[in-house]
DNA sequence: TATTGTTATACTCTATAACTATA
DNA sequence: TATAGTTATAGAGTATAACAATA
């Protein structure tokens, strides 16, 4: 985010949080977003990774062996873009192309001893970071969180 | 969204699902936004609206009477991407900047009548598609839901 | 000196279309 | 004829720095 916002000051001021829009759920979705995305990426820095290449290289490590197709998919991604963030991971060795044996058009994406190492590492820090960014959340508020977000997530999509 | 996703797969294999990454809450926070945008963007459509011109118009239309930097900070947004927001929000008579009588630097952000038409109009239309998004997700869950997210979305950035 | 709004610019992300090889 | 992956490119969104007016 930009420097220019000074931390304290972020929340902005209690009169705008009062007005219709503080209590928009598509507001606060974004803006819970927003902060998650900042703190996420800034945790995964370090292994210059960001939340985008994170979630493959944690499909991949899962052993998920999913295609570029499915990966799109699931991903919300535009097929294009799931070949730039692969071959990133692919360039240093994390994942890598595997031929479908039943399919001769599509990829398998795997992951390499070296990519499970850094997931490993990666995956503790995001788990550490998730739990301060979750911190003062009453569990079962949180738990609920989850089932809702779920719900929404797996939403299909009807365009 | 890319238009080569299909609509009925967009929900992906449910063996990615399975995976980490199918119940990490930075993830389903992500994927559930992303698609709440969609959709409110395209509800927006219609008044050549997007989620943010919305959100500074719906501030504009509370009375809010924000600054421009008090604006920046609640939307996190850089001050200078607000300029453009109400820049083509003024341009289309909606909104109108008014000097702040207490700072001779500061911009006040006001509504037009016509504004205030538009967006009651916008805003209808809005809630119809959250009630949408949010329909089957329990009354009890949802309401969690909303105490959550405006946990997170009211944390102060710590960078 | 610091802050508000503004402009300019570079950079990243996203969307779209076209192409190839397979199905 | 349709689909998986790829490439190229244009457009939207984002970050950054510098500036004038004011505090």
């Amino acid at each position: 985010m930009p420097e220019s916002v000074s931390p304290r000051a972020a929340l902005g001021p209690a009169r705008l949080w009062d007005s219709t829009v503080g209590s928009d759920t598509s507001f606060l979705l974004a803006r819970a977003n927003a902060l998650s995305l900042l703190r996420i990426n800034s945790t995964l820095a370090p292994w210059e990774l960001k939340v985008r290449s994170y979630s493959v290289l944690a499909l991949a490590a899962a052993d998920a062996r999913p295609t570029q197709r499915e990966l799109s998919e699931f991903l919300q991604l535009d097929p294009s873009q799931i070949v730039a963030l692969i071959d990133a991971l692919e360039r240093r060795g994390l994942v890598a192309r595997e031929p479908d044996p039943s399919d001769r058009r599509a990829n398998i994406l795997v992951c390499t001893d070296a990519g499970r190492e850094l997931y490993a590492r990666a995956q503790a820090a995001v788990g550490l970071a998730e739990a301060e960014l979750f911190d003062g959340i009453d569990p079962g508020v949180l738990d609920a969180v989850v089932t809702g977000l779920r719900h929404l997530a797996a939403a299909p999509t009807r365009d």
